[in-house]
DNA sequence: GCACTTTATGAAAACCATTACACCGCGATC
DNA sequence: GATCGCGGTGTAATGGTTTTCATAAAGTGC
């Protein structure tokens, strides 16, 4: 590999001082018109790129944030990063992506590169924030998950809310008797979807029975599981209502195997949105959460904080929608 | 945030000089037990991590490696990421991820992080390579898909064969009238697979019209589309193989809509066993490739060439697995 | 007890950019 | 005509680490 040319040999080419040419890519309205032309030519004749070290160093920001993901697989959150990764291009910040897989070894390890100067920032979609934040007091945001700490910017979608347009949707078709899969017991947004759950059955003067009430954790897997559960243990139920799409993929299969049909016999409804819900047969209604906007907003407020050191935290909660497709319909009587 | 402490204020403490703490640090064998004890101690104490700019710019080494993905919301490509972000992990790189969204001003732009020294060396997930790559000569693996330039390592997996076992599962089922719905047209794989698929037609004897050669984008809603074309163009065919499981979802859709059974009416074969394939109405039939591999395998060829200078470019091929599921069966009568 | 390794440590250069400060020359001001 | 201000530029310090080279101390062999 071809070893870059320094600031050195482009202030040699052009004929000026090395500060001039830091100014002139920096700052050029500070340097005099034809001494700007000259140190570009050199600059492109050299093929010359800041060093990125050397500024940081200089500087200590680096320019780079870290996004912190549970499990980069899941669609859902793929599209968060989407967001992400297109708010910081647009201002000239990279990301450093770290797939966590839920274990907390691998996010302390991610987190000291903060403290190692390596990234400016932290973005994490876990349900908790690394140890070091209470020694070291870094930027941080949260996206989706969040934790009860007002020191912490968080970016997340109204879950109960969106639960319980879901909810309320069912209950629109006449169902009365639904059942819940619920997400990681260990995030406290499936405690959110949940309470969201039973509030809103509880307004609409639904009854919560514990034997509808099943345990997920967000993968299609856990739903298959889920459903089967609910199904074995022999309550009654017209219609499920799922934590995430992933997990509604699941329930729907298990129903299948059973022989009931989605939705003449169950209904479905699962909340995320992914890309595939909608080719799904039936397709899926489900709550659609803001994703690419989550990641998006989610870095404006990390950059925020960065840029301004009298930044306070804050808070901002995106509206869910209501897809309504193929996977509900009336209970059969 | 509260800075971090750095070496200097480590060897007051430990009294000792800057170099003797670095080489505790890097080379502990170097320095007398108790002494590195003592450094040890001290490290401790500052919560002392040492600077990352400052240390690439002295060794002129980021350990920081750059995916380059088309689309990081196709789970395909998550699968992959996440066998790369492994693979670093394991061996102290990190990851920055660019989203080129298919677009070559994003890519040349992420590029120019190697020309800053940001990052150590490329993993391609795109057709072709960065302009920048044949004025630099950095080290560059390409994943899945490839590039002809024989400087280049590539890791991918089998097409052509990935497309025979396909066709012959089909023709095996006593399927003739085999459709086709390809990739994009401007990826290279796309031109394997399809190339593949006529090759094992001829081989198999089995006719290739081109009323039943359809051109996708390996995205659901072009499957859906190419579906349509395929139904409106009026050829016969009994099954539809897939450049991809996502238009084999979009192709089943179409195929519902106007009224036909999958499988009974139509087989269907996707490419790629993504997550959800098997949890799909049928479970999808596909072609498994081996994504976490291609990813861990591709930064293990990577760090080789970064460590070894005279790292001769390789090529690895990885073989495909038949995944019967429900989607396939023979044709009616 | 002497010459000679070996081992442990320190001093200082180097990596490459940013930037505070000083300087120079020149037109404007009183 | 001395002074001021200002645009344009250079000098040198600075950021934090790694690493070469020198040196000091301790160990070896005769």
């Amino acid at each position: 590999m071809k070893r870059p040319s320094t600031i050195k040999q482009v202030a040699e080419r052009a004929n000026v001082s090395i500060a001039t040419i830091s100014r002139a890519l920096q700052n050029p309205s500070v340097v005099a018109p034809e001494t700007r032309d000259r140190v570009m030519a050199a600059v492109a004749e050299l093929n010359y790129v800041p060093n990125v070290q050397a500024r940081s160093l200089r500087t200590s920001r680096s320019r780079v944030i870290l996004a912190l993901v549970p499990d980069i697989t899941n669609p859902f959150f793929g599209e968060i990063i989407r967001g992400i990764e297109r708010g910081a291009f647009e201002t000239g910040y990279s990301v450093l992506l770290g797939d966590t897989q839920h274990d907390e070894a691998r996010e302390a390890s991610y987190a000291s590169m903060i403290a190692s100067g390596q990234v400016d920032g932290l973005l994490t979609m876990m349900p908790h924030v690394p140890e070091l934040y209470y020694r070291q007091r870094f930027p941080i945001v949260t996206v989706c998950e969040y934790v009860a700490d007002s020191s912490i910017s968080r970016v997340r979608t109204d879950n109960p809310a969106g639960i319980a347009l879901a909810v309320r949707h069912l209950a629109e078709l006449g169902h009365r008797q639904i059942a819940y899969i619920g997400g990681r017991p260990d995030q406290p947004i499936s405690d959110e979807r949940e309470q969201g759950f039973r509030s809103t059955m509880r307004q609409l003067g639904l009854p919560v029975s514990p034997a509808l009430m099943a345990v997920g954790n967000f993968t299609a897997e856990s739903g298959a599981r889920a459903a089967k559960e609910l199904l074995d243990g022999g309550a009654p139920f017209t219609a499920i209502c799922c934590a995430s799409d992933e997990t509604a993929v699941g329930a729907m299969q298990t129903l299948r195997n059973h022989g009931l049909k989605v939705p003449n016999d169950v209904s479905i409804v699962g909340f995320d949105d992914i890309p595939l819900s909608q080719y799904l047969d039936p397709p899926l209604t489900t709550v659609r959460q803001p994703t690419d906007r989550l990641g998006f907003e989610a870095v404006s407020i990390l950059l925020e904080q960065l840029r301004n050191p009298k930044f306070e935290p804050r808070m901002l909660v995106l509206p869910t929608e209501m897809m309504v497709r193929g996977s509900t319909a009336p209970p059969r009587n």
